[in-house]
DNA sequence: CGCCTGTTGCACAGCACTGTGCAAATAGGG
DNA sequence: CCCTATTTGCACAGTGCTGTGCAACAGGCG
C-alpha cells in the first residue's frame, strides 16, 4: 500500500537503528510541536524533526496514530508514577501526598504538553481578558495574606490561578452529573476559601452564613 | 466590498429588529456550537442557527469576529459579577466566597463554553486514558473521607476534578514563571492536602516529612 | 403599493492540509 | 564494497473551509 516498508512492523535483518532514532525523535520533537500548535501540521512537526513529511508518514500511518502515540507513553508513565507513589502507603493524606510529588516528576517533563494542551484559541483569548479579574481575585488574595486569614505556600497570583482551574474543575464535575448544579457554588466556595488555608469549618461556616 | 449590508453598523431608518434577532440568536447558537466543537466552522454554526453561511457574514466579517463577539460578552458579564460580589466587603475570606458564588451564577451559562473550550482532541484524549488514574485518586480520597482524615463538601470524584485541575494551574504558574520549579510539586502537594480539607499545618509538615 | 433592509442560493477562487505513489538518492551493516 | 532498509523529493487527487460577488427574493414600513 505505502510506499515506503512497513517499518515499525516486522524488522527481520540486522540493522534498523537509525530508522528507530527518527521514530523516538519524531516523538519527541512532535510532542514539543504540538505543545506550540495543538494543530501544527505534519509538515511543521517533520520540518522540525529535520525530516520530510513522507518520512513520517512512513513511521505513522496518519497524524491521529501519532498523537496517540504521543499521548499513550504520556499517561503510560503519569499512571506508573502514580501508582508507585501511593503502592503500601496507609495513610491517605500521605498517599495523596506522595503520588502528587511522584506525578510532578514527570508532569514537569509534560507540562508544556498538558498546559498548552488547553491553550485553544478559544481559552487564549478568554484568559487573556480575563487577566483584569485574576488581578483583581490577586488583590483580594495578597490582602488576605497580610491579615494572616489565608495561607499558602503559593504566591497569591499562583493561588489565584489555583481558584481559576477549580471553577474549571467544578464546572467539568456539573457537566458530568458528579455534583448538583445549585449545589456547586457553595462547593467552589468552600473548597476555594479551603485550598486557600481557611479551616474548613470555618470556610462551611461562613458560606453558609452568605445564604441566608 | 461585501454583497450585503453592514448590518451591524449605522441603521438609520425605522426597522431592524429582525436583523437584531438574527444576530442575537446567531450569537447564541454559536456559543452552543463552538462548545462542542471549537472546531466548528461557519456553515455548521449558521445552519444551526436556522440560516445561511452567507447570512452569518452578514453580521461578522470572519470568523475571529464572531468569536471574539462572544467571549467580550461572557468575559464581560463575569467580570462584572465578579466586582460585584466583592464590592464593599472588608474581610477578604468573604469577599472571595461571594465573588465565587457571584461568578458561579453565570459560570453556569457559560459552563460549556469553558469546559468544553479545553475539550481538545488532545485533552480529550489525555483525559480519557486518565481514567484510571483518576479513579485509583478517588479511592484513596473516599479511604481517607472513610477515616476523617479528609474534609469537604464534594463527594471524592469531584475532588479529584478539582486535584486534577490544580496540578494543571500549577503547571501553567510555573510556565508562566510564578512559582519555581523544583518548589512546584510540594506546593502542589500542600495545596491539594489542603483543599482536602487537612489543616494547613498538618499538610505542610506531613509534605515536609516526605522530602527527606 | 413600492422601497429598503436583510436574507437566500449559488458560484467561484484561493488556500492549506492530508494521504498516497513512485523513482531516485543515501547510508550503515555485514 | 555491496545490499537493503530507509529516506528523500516531487507530484497528485481529494477534501473542506474561508471570504466574496451577484442576482433574486421576502416582508414590514411609510
Amino acid at each position: 500500500m505505502a510506499g515506503m516498508p512497513t517499518g515499525h512492523s516486522g524488522r527481520a535483518p540486522g540493522h534498523s537503528s537509525r530508522a528507530d532514532a527518527n521514530r523516538r525523535r519524531i516523538l519527541d520533537v512532535a510532542l514539543a510541536e504540538l505543545l506550540r500548535d495543538p494543530d501544527a501540521s505534519m509538515d511543521q512537526i517533520a520540518r522540525a524533526a529535520g525530516v520530510v513529511r513522507r518520512t513520517v508518514y512512513g513511521h505513522f500511518p496518519n497524524r491521529e496514530a501519532l498523537i496517540s502515540t504521543l499521548v499513550d507513553e504520556a499517561v503510560q508513565a503519569l499512571s506508573a508514577a502514580h501508582a508507585a507513589g501511593r503502592e503500601g502507603v496507609q495513610d491517605p493524606a500521605e498517599a495523596v501526598a506522595r503520588s502528587v510529588l511522584a506525578v510532578w516528576e514527570l508532569a514537569d517533563r509534560y507540562r508544556l504538553l498538558i498546559a498548552l494542551a488547553q491553550r485553544t484559541v478559544t481559552m487564549q483569548g478568554i484568559r487573556e481578558r480575563l487577566a483584569p479579574v485574576r488581578e483583581a481575585a490577586t488583590e483580594v488574595l495578597r490582602r488576605g495574606f497580610g491579615q494572616g486569614v489565608f495561607s499558602s505556600p503559593l504566591p497569591p497570583p499562583a493561588l489565584a490561578y489555583v481558584h481559576e482551574q477549580m471553577l474549571v474543575a467544578l464546572m467539568e464535575a456539573v457537566n458530568d452529573g458528579l455534583v448538583d448544579a445549585r449545589e456547586a457554588g457553595r462547593c467552589a466556595a468552600v473548597t476555594i476559601l479551603t485550598a486557600a488555608g481557611v479551616p474548613a469549618s470555618d470556610a462551611t461556616a461562613l458560606v453558609a452564613k452568605l445564604n441566608d
